[in-house]
DNA sequence: TCAAAAGTGTTATGAGTACACCCATGC
DNA sequence: GCATGGGTGTACTCATAACACTTTTGA
């Protein structure tokens, strides 16, 4: 540091609002971590932490997500910034919230440190949250909602292969109400990021058409201008 | 504070990105300053800068825009949070970007602390910028582009009044091409925010109506869900 | 042969876009 | 009477949304 100031400066920390949902799930779940240390210790908090010196703030939502619960997330992108002077008691902490998405049965939950437990909590019964924080998962919520249900971000959610009953399963958990099977078949195939493998998958009924998700041709559409953005 | 921390902090800036248009102006504008201190010294950069201990993110971005150029935004919104470890050469410094509009004519421009001059550029002759705030400006102005356009916030670079020409004329500026009379006049009307006064106004030629926006109602029409999203 | 999920097409409606002419006024 | 900007309507296209039956399989 070349220059200096007087003013005291403020902490910075990051936040993951992580949405899990499998296939089996009934509902969207958000992952939690138990406080283990003040404030607010014993309490149920986003899983985050302070930023470290050469890091970015991507880097640092990463790191602190896979110590804390010892989840990749397979999708992350930054949500909002919270500043209000009061919002941590320990003093001035300024937070910058990150939305993600990952598959809950894909990865094995850790505690680590600052955390005794990490936990998949299903929506509608969240308990109560440390800090504000039950007012950034509520804007992440509504982030995911209103702008990603046609970007093929149920992707993220699902193994390599699946059929489309399945990724139509992932849209009604995250959206938490049901779609048109007919319509959500042709808009979804219409985007043309789904290739189908030939595959069938029979779960003793009858079998269904296995796709996979053409990453490539996602990139290449987006570039040439390509719009997914779509409401609900 | 009753707790301490072993990490060194980073400081926290805001930075204003506040575009202006008037019905004069062949084109959009961005509010710079010239830095009258080091780093960048005798730059052009957004104005902006430190966050005092108690204040709110909002409030310090809109008492940073004030002090250095004299403004007080109609209107502003948080962009995104910068946090790269190398932006700035002082140090580490997260800086929360916001996005506003101004009507320039409506304001008197000052030079306050830190900064020589604060003036208005164009947007197709922007200088180089100090920090990384070419990259926080082409961000914003993607998301001004995209989000706004028929959100009613044309509405805060017209006076009270104004014809339905003058609004047209300021979306134009904004997106940077012509709209089509009709279309443009059946749309904005559409949206049931506009009363006219009654009133007429002729510049000399076929006296035109006057509108002025119905606050209001704009925001009676939120809480219902609807939504003036559109793309250009 | 039955249960259960896979798969498939049509119609109606609303939004966006393109496009050209008459109108009222001041000079 | 003419130049200037004010003001208006229609037709096409495309996306969305609503809606029901047949097919394939395993048990």
């Amino acid at each position: 540091m070349t220059y200096t100031y007087e003013h005291p400066k403020a902490d910075h920390t990051v936040d993951a609002v992580v949405f899990g949902a499998d296939l089996e799930s009934a509902s969207l779940q958000l992952l939690l971590v138990e406080r283990d240390v003040a404030p607010f210790e014993g309490m149920w908090a986003l899983p985050g932490g302070f930023i470290h010196r050469d890091e970015s703030l991507d880097a640092a939502v990463a790191r602190e997500l896979k110590e804390e619960t010892g989840v990749t997330a397979s999708y992350l992108e930054q949500l909002y910034t919270f500043g209000e002077p009061d919002r941590d008691p320990r003093g001035r902490v300024i937070s910058t919230a990150y939305l993600g998405l990952v598959r809950p049965s894909q990865v094995e939950l850790v505690s680590g440190t600052d955390a005794r437990a990490a936990k998949w909590i299903p929506i509608q019964r969240l308990p109560r949250l440390a800090f504000d924080h039950k007012a950034i998962v509520t804007s992440a919520l509504t982030r995911l909602r209103s702008k990603l249900p046609w970007q093929p971000v149920g992707i993220e959610l699902l193994p390599k292969t699946f059929t489309l009953t399945e990724l139509q399963r992932i849209y009604e958990i995250i959206l938490g109400h049901e779609l048109d099977k007919r319509n959500f078949r042709r808009k979804v195939l219409s985007f043309d990021v789904l290739k189908s493998t030939g595959e069938t998958r029979s779960d003793g009924r009858r079998p269904a058409q296995l796709f996979t998700f053409d990453r490539k041709r996602y990139i290449a559409l987006q570039k040439t201008g390509a719009d997914f953005e779509v409401r609900a």
